[in-house]
RNA sequence: ACCCCUGUGACGAAAUCGGUAAACGUAACUUGCUUAAACCAAGUGUGUUGCAGGUUCGAAUCCUGUCAGGGGUACCA
């Protein structure tokens, strides 16, 4: 027999054995409980890093609990295949998007399949293969027939470096692209769009129903949807033309001294008389050079520009100025603001820059605010003053208050409405590069945009086309691909040459495994409706809006076209933290540097011999502290990485890399090793049950039932891994101490650690479970049951407080009820030594746990 | 600026409902095994839970303030 434990030797043997035995297939037997357990599949880069070692082995062990609880688990995995990187690769070393991805592929499957991941790789999909995209394009026309896919010209982002547009999504806060980090340009082009807006509010609304969910992420879904409420006033310009405004504090309308106008807003041009012409052209080329970032970035002085025109205000007939400033944004509300300067600190700004009239209209009760002397805008509680009906009503958003109250004044008088706007804006899904889902569409000049014919889907990328340069895409110059004829009308007609943004192609992926290899639709509905939602998904919080948000948009939006029966796409959802590992930085310069180059017992720059500093960083090879899941693969085995990472720290928080706690991880799987092999050898069999157990069976068996219950409570609820190890542990050790080895209860141990060590580390759990001389799986054994009978205790320590400060314990019997505790507590000596004497104001008990004497 | 999260031994962490703070593991040290070291085994030490108040018989846990680190949003009308 084996006598040492060789990860190396076990590891590829039970892999092979489990996919020869289909042991991790989806079984399609219907009277199990389902269980969709999924991770966000990867993009194909071709080297697996440590971040999706934790993704995929956090799923791994909940799919397999799972399954040994007895649910039918579906728990597949595939490749999100479009992208950039590829088409780099194209241009950079001359090999074809293709070949490149579906080599990295298969490069990252056999990586994963090294970690023991049960994966049912039937059911693999690829969004580059012509099988899924096909599908892709049939749910882009599904958008299209809904009137949620349109085309439009826009301002939008432009990335210079990977030379297409971007959605607002994919640019950060400081406007640099997601992937290339360049800082994005604005451009106006004719782009596709989808239109989320119209579920902004279903979006928002239906994150109550995420129980599930971090708060943090529906925080931060909320805040991305960004609804404000208010109201729609209609103002008319001079000319007779309604010029709509939206605010949230239409109770200050009174106040409005002027209107602001964005310099895209179609009645900007109308408004603009002769001698102001020149001024106005001039400051709209400006703005339309800058970015929305740059627009609206804080602290800029406030610039506009007169039109030369007025607007009514609808509520007392006042003219006011109208102007342009590119701080109003054409693509939130309705482009134009009423600008209330006394209350709204940015119009206050722009009345004191270009000198325009201040009208106080709320008042607070402690001062009185003077729009001369006035140096803030007052935006708090007040009384509302100047206001026509509103005057006298307390200024706010409340029930009763002059939000409301102007609300229905301006219903009642036809001025305008109560509304609510929302940050979010349309998806912009078109993309001008090579390597993605073709639009299927065809635009003929009598006809406009045609839809292609569902039986001529998939509109195939070519294959044959050259990547010259970073320029445009080469669809564009591809004569033969995209000169057609219009299916409606047999004119000549065009291709669309561009393609879909690749998250598109993630936004549904979840709903073609429960039907993968279905050919002749995207999936059969009954049963994507009976596997979904996805029970627990798992990936990174940098999806928290992009990924997360899109595809609860898709179900929707298929929910509503009579194809999903359900909401939401992910009932839970578990983000967790990145894998850190030590650099080592100069704190003066910045600068990183490779370990391989410092003496790491005192790292110094190796240039100018300035001490280093270790900090924990997102491993990155900027940063020289990548560690390469292969190299801990070939020196330890998947087990011990799957045991470090799950052990180190709690899945949603970051996670440090130490190799020392990796030996550590190796040191304790050698040691389970080392027990289960010793009793196994051990020719004589345990011995069965004959009457009352010893104290020490007692103590033995507690132990082993506590493990049961303690892990099957923290793999329920919030995934508590760390924990659950270190359960493994404590029966381990429990059973190394343990005097009895020779009973039956140690056996029962021994099978039970096995059995509960299994979903962690798989194979090692696999080779000792035949080892005992069982020649099923130890996958397919039911989870262990706590036996309530084995956790009764005849004794427990009784905690004695005095004023609250702990004392000591004493030794009570378990049955006792309050009056008897208290009872033991004033009888012990330790309490005696305490209260002799003094007198007894208080006692509380707690039962099971303590109890407190409150004295003089 | 606003919103959110996190601060516990040398380090990663654990502590149902407020009830013995530090389980489990790293690292360090001692001893045994060994010709020696590693491995392995036995053992040892480390604490006013970031800080200041408050509530309570009792606070890591609840409340207020404050500091530090991280994240999100940001002229959104």
């Amino acid at each position: 027999m084996e006598s040492r434990y060789n990860p190396a030797a076990i590891e590829e043997k039970w892999q092979q054995l489990w996919v020869e035995q289909g042991v991790d297939l989806t079984p399609e037997i219907t009277d199990k409980p389902k269980f969709y357990a999924l991770s966000m599949f990867p993009y194909p880069s071709g080297n697996l890093h440590m971040g999706h070692v934790r993704n995929y082995t956090i799923t791994d062990v909940i799919a397999r609990v799972r399954r040994m609880q007895g649910h039918r688990v579906l728990h597949p995995m595939g490749w999100d295949a479009f992208g950039l990187p590829a088409e780099n690769a194209a241009i950079d070393r001359g090999v074809h998007p293709a070949k490149w991805t579906y080599q990295n592929i298969n490069q990252m499957r056999t990586q994963l399949q090294r970690l023991g991941l049960s994966y049912d790789w039937n059911r693999e999909v690829t969004t580059c293969s012509p099988d899924y995209y096909h599908w892709t394009q049939w749910i882009f026309l599904e958008f299209l027939k809904a009137g949620l896919a349109y085309q439009r010209e826009a301002a939008v982002n432009w990335d210079p470096i990977d030379q297409t547009v971007l959605a607002n999504e994919q640019v950060d806060s400081e406007g640099r692209s997601w992937r290339s980090g360049a800082k994005v340009e604005r451009r106006l082009l004719k782009q596709w769009f989808f239109k989320i807006t119209a579920y902004a509010e279903q979006l928002l609304k239906d994150l109550d129903q995420l129980d599930g969910w971090p708060e943090r992420v529906k925080l931060m879904q909320e805040n991305w949807i960004g609804k404000s409420t208010g109201a729609e006033v209609v103002f008319k310009t001079e000319g007779g033309d309604h010029l709509p405004v939206f605010t949230t504090r239409p109770d200050t309308l009174w106040g409005a001294t002027f209107m602001v106008l964005s310099p895209e807003h179609p009645l900007v041009e109308k408004l603009t008389t002769p001698e102001q012409a020149a001024a106005i052209q001039t400051y709209q080329k400006a703005a339309a050079a800058k970015s929305e970032i740059d627009r609206t970035a804080e602290d800029r002085e406030k610039t506009g520009v007169w039109t030369g025109s007025y607007a009514i205000n609808p509520v007392n007939d006042a003219a006011i100025p109208v102007w342009i400033a590119d701080y109003v944004l054409m693509g939130y509300g309705t482009g134009a603001i009423m600008a209330v300067p006394a209350h709204d600190q940015r119009d206050f700004e722009f009345a004191k820059t270009f000198d325009l009239p201040i009208n106080v209209v709320v008042q607070p009760a402690d001062r009185e605010i003077d729009a001369a002397t006035m140096k803030v805008a007052y935006a708090d509680e007040g009384v509302m003053v100047h206001s026509g009906p509103l005057d006298g009503i307390p200024a706010g958003k409340g029930a009763g208050q002059s939000v409301e109250a102007a609300v229905k004044w301006l219903e009642q008088n036809g001025k305008g409405k109560g509304m609510a706007t929302y940050r979010l804006r349309d998806w912009l899904i078109s993309r001008q590069r090579y390597w993605g889902c073709p639009i299927p569409v065809i635009h003929c000049p009598s006809c406009g945009i045609v839809p292609v014919p569902e039986d001529q889907l998939p509109v195939q990328l070519p294959e044959d086309v050259e990547f010259s340069g970073r320029g445009p895409s080469p669809l564009a110059k591809l004569t033969d691909w995209i000169n057609v004829s219009c299916p409606t009308c047999g004119e000549p007609a065009r291709r669309e040459t561009d393609t879909m943004d690749t998250f598109m192609c993630s936004s549904w992926y979840y709903l073609r495994y429960p039907d993968a290899c279905n050919d002749h639709q995207a999936f059969d509905p009954a049963k994507t409706n009976d596997w979904m939602p996805v029970d627990q998904y798992v990936g990174g919080i940098e999806h928290a809006i992009l990924h997360l948000l899109y595809s609860r948009f898709f179900t929707k939006v298929l929910r509503d076209r009579g194809i999903l029966n359900f909401d939401e796409p992910f009932k839970r959802l578990l983000t967790q933290g990145m894998v850190q590992a030590a650099a080592y930085k100069n704190p003066k310069t910045g600068k990183y540097f490779a370990p391989s180059l410092l003496d790491l017992a005192d790292p110094r720059d190796p240039e100018t011999g300035d001490p280093l500093e270790t900090v924990f960083e997102k491993m990155s090879k900027s940063k020289y502290n990548g560690i390469d899941p292969e190299q801990v693969l070939a020196k330890y085995g998947a087990d011990t990485a799957r045991m470090f990472i799950l052990f180190k720290a709690p899945p949603e928080k970051d996670l440090e890399w130490d190799d020392a706690d990796v030996e550590g991880q190796f040191r304790f799987l050698n040691r389970v090793w080392r027990l289960v092999t010793e009793f196994a050898d051990r020719s004589t069999a345990a011995s069965a049950a004959n009457g009352a157990l010893s104290k020490a069976e007692k103590d033995l068996r507690y132990a082993i039932h506590n493990a049961i219950l303690q892990i099957t409570e923290d793999l329920e609820g919030d995934y508590q891994f760390n924990t659950a190890v270190s359960e493994l542990m404590k029966l381990s050790n429990a059973l190394t101490e343990a005097p009895c080895k020779k009973s039956f209860i140690y056996q029962e141990g021994v099978e039970t650690l096995v059995k509960l060590l299994a979903p962690f580390a798989p194979h090692i759990a696999e080779e000792l479970w035949h080892l005992l001389n069982h020649s099923d799986s130890v996958h397919q054994q039911p989870w262990p049951q706590a036996d309530p009978t084995a956790l009764v205790v005849d004794e427990i320590p009784l905690v004695i407080q005095i004023m609250g400060k702990t004392r000591g314990t004493i030794q009570v019997p378990a049955a006792a009820d309050k009056q008897q505790l208290e009872q033991y507590a004033r009888e012990s000596d330790l309490a005696q030594k305490y209260i002799a004497g003094k007198e007894i104001k208080k006692v509380i008990v707690v039962p099971g746990k303590l109890v407190n004497f409150v004295v003089e």
